[in-house]
DNA sequence: AGCACGCCGACT
DNA sequence: GTCGGCGTGCTC
């Protein structure tokens, strides 16, 4: 009889066999019911075979095979064994999560009808600048797998060029990826998509989207309905027959990299379901992840440049550092930028005021006898949000009214610390009494329908003071902004992770895109205590290329990646010891040294030491040699889950980690 | 991960 | 005397 391999959506590096009355290869990629325990379950037959590691007698029979869906190709399960091998992740696991929660129900699913999109005449394609045209007619897709890093101001043109190859992986009959970072702040980007390619199947596949509009939309994707699907991470693993181009945009983000489960960054898995194929990719960025930016100086990509703004009349804005050492400030806000948005005002233009924190301010504290509101489950500050009178954790999310007096000595005197925007959109407010002021961070827009609006209201010129967060940098093109400062950056300058100056670059330089895209020249002031640094010096030259060389040249004397490979370990418990102990034991494992040129660094506790009342710690493992990395680690995982641990101990293994 | 079995404290 | 805590072991 023969037996069927099926992979299950369980935390085991294994899969199970059980005997089918008739299967053959053909059902290979198929779902399948089968029994486990004493329960039943869904899982993907991975291959039919004449016999068993097991003794067949053992084996049970298997159930229901599944046909409402084309098996699974080969191609695609080895998308999911590179990534299982890769990130060591259950196989299992890997595939399962790739697939709609509709298609891992026991039952089989009721078919939908898809409605056929109406018709409507496409925009016309702009003409190309030499550089677009240079960069489209770099990527041959016929000459197999290429990687190319698109580097490009904002504003110029990477989406041109990114429609114009998908123009043309269409007009030969293939499916295109496209990815970006959060597809519901960017719905600009969608709509240029379906506007130039209206009578092409587009879906797009994000978290976000209903259970049955993802599954839809899988549907169509795999069924190769849909020609380009245009996703966030998750939309790296989905099946598609005619794949022939995946795009990449915004590649340096760290949102293409999962923080749970298995931790992948979906920019590499891109990279290797090119490979697979053989077919084109193409990153675009306006400051790449040093990890592309080395791949492209190394010649391992192609480097396709985009030095100057689509629209020529539209200049880089000019970037000033304001050494708040010297001026004084009011609620932290230099008397040049209020100089700056007083102006704008009188212009009829925009301004932007950059304040990556939201909340009212960081911290509430007690002058008399130093309380400040920690959280009580997390090693982080309760932040004060003086609009519902709450404090809240931004790490946990537990939350609890403001008391009226300091919780420990009674004092009636207590205040806010730092700033937050909700203070600082108060603060402007009383200034700037007449200007139109619009907060924008995730306190205020919740859902992608209140962006939409808020982005309306913006283009709409309903406002004339922004104030925001991070989500105000994100891809959006503002015609009457002209003044963008930025307040309170210094702290990742000297922050102990050492990706925080690359991640500030590219926040700076996004924020400081938003300035003058149109004809109305951009200004950007910096307020920083640190107007020396290299980093500022670059933004005021535009300068990424200077600052990459600078960051690489550090990383490479101090052997952090890309010129190492890491792998972190991290344990968390109900208390630090046993992580710590946990760590320690891992740290000693005999497979260690029978590996070469593995370096195990001291387990310490992690800069979040504390979350969820939970105390974690971790354990960096590191080699020169990525192949070596790789053989070592299924070796370590293996033992380490030999190692005993309190039952409440939980562990993983995060390759090439982000967060130190 | 579930879900069993398996031995030690406070309850009808 | 039982209900139930979660410690450990298995799932083809």
């Amino acid at each position: 009889m023969p037996v069927l391999r099926v992979a299950l959506d369980l935390p085991l590096h294994r899969l199970f066999d059980y005997v089918a009355e008739a299967a053959s290869t053909a059902e290979i990629g198929l779902r399948v019911r089968v029994p486990f325990g004493r329960g039943e379950r869904l899982g993907v037959i991975v291959d039919v075979q004449d016999g068993s590691d097991w003794p067949l007698a053992q084996l049970k029979p298997a159930g229901e095979i599944l046909r409402d869906l084309p098996p699974l190709p080969a191609d695609f399960f080895r998308l999911c064994e590179f990534a299982s091998a890769y990130y060591q992740a259950p196989f299992g696991e890997v595939l399962l999560q790739a697939l709609p929660v509709g298609l891992k129900r026991l039952d089989p699913p009721t078919r939908r009808n898809t409605r056929a999109a109406k018709s409507t005449p496409p925009v016309a394609a702009p003409e190309l600048t030499e550089e677009q045209a240079v960069a489209v007619n770099a990527i041959d897709p016929a000459a197999g797998f290429a990687a190319h890093l698109l580097h490009g101001v904002t504003g110029s043109g990477k989406t041109e060029v990114y429609l114009r190859l998908i123009e043309r992986a269409l007009a030969a009959g293939q499916q295109v990826l496209l990815l970006v970072p959060e597809i519901n702040l960017t719905p600009q980007l969608e709509g240029r998509v379906r506007a130039r390619f209206p009578d092409t199947g587009v879906v797009s596949l994000h978290s976000e989207l209903a259970e049955a509009a993802r599954e839809r939309n899988w549907r169509a994707a795999f069924a190769g309905e849909a020609s380009i699907v245009l996703g966030t991470r998750l939309a790296i693993f989905t099946p598609l027959p005619r794949l022939g181009l995946i795009v990449i945009d915004e590649e340096h983000d760290p949102s293409f990299k999962q923080q749970d489960g298995m931790r992948y960054s979906a920019r590499d898995v891109a990279v290797f379901r090119a490979h697979q194929l053989g077919i084109p990719i193409l990153l675009g960025s306006a400051t790449p992840s040093l990890e592309s930016w080395a791949n492209a100086q190394s010649k391992r990509y192609g480097l396709l440049t985009l030095h100057e703004r689509a629209n020529p009349e539209a200049s880089l804005p000019a970037v000033h550092v304001l050494d708040t050492r010297k001026m004084a400030l009011q609620e932290g806000v230099s008397a040049a930028l209020v100089a700056g948005i007083k102006e704008r005002l009188a212009r009829g233009e925009q301004s932007l005021v950059f304040l990556n924190r939201r909340g009212y301010a960081p911290v509430l504290a007690c002058p008399a006898c130093g309380w400040i509101s920690r959280c009580t489950r997390c090693a982080a500050n309760m932040v004060l949000h003086l609009a519902d009178r709450r404090l809240r954790c931004h790490h946990c999310g537990c939350e609890h009214r403001v008391p009226k007096a300091c919780p420990t000595c009674g004092n009636q005197d207590i205040h806010p610390f730092g700033r937050g925007t909700q203070r600082l959109e108060d603060w402007l407010k009383e200034q700037f009494p007449e200007a139109r002021i619009l907060r924008v961070d995730r306190d205020s827009v919740k859902s992608r329908k209140q962006w939409e609006v808020m982005l309306e209201r913006i283009h709409g010129g309903e406002a004339d003071i922004l104030v925001g967060t991070q989500m105000l940098a994100k891809g959006h093109d503002f015609p009457k902004l002209t003044l963008v400062g930025v307040l309170g950056a210094d702290s990742a300058l000297f922050a102990a992770d050492w990706r925080a100056p690359e991640r500030l670059f590219a926040q700076l330089m996004q924020v400081a895109g938003r300035a003058g895209r149109a004809e109305l020249k951009g200004e950007v002031l910096i307020q920083t205590e640190y107007p020396d640094h290299p980093l500022y010096a670059a933004l005021v030259a535009h300068d990424y290329p200077g600052f990459a060389a600078t960051l690489l040249k550090e990383r490479e004397q101090a052997g952090f990646p890309p010129y190492a490979f890491q792998a972190m370990l991290r344990a968390e418990a109900p208390e630090m010891a046993d992580s710590i102990a946990f760590l320690q034991a891992a740290a000693a494992l005999p497979v260690i040294a029978e590996h070469e040129n593995i370096l195990i660094y001291d387990p310490i506790p992690m800069k979040m030491a504390r979350l969820a009342n939970l105390e974690r710690g971790q354990l960096l493992a590191e080699s020169y040699s990525r192949p070596a990395l790789q053989a070592f680690l299924p070796c370590w995982r293996e033992a380490i889950a030999g190692i005993k641990a309190p039952s409440k101990l939980r562990w993983h293994i995060e390759v090439d980690p982000f967060e130190f």
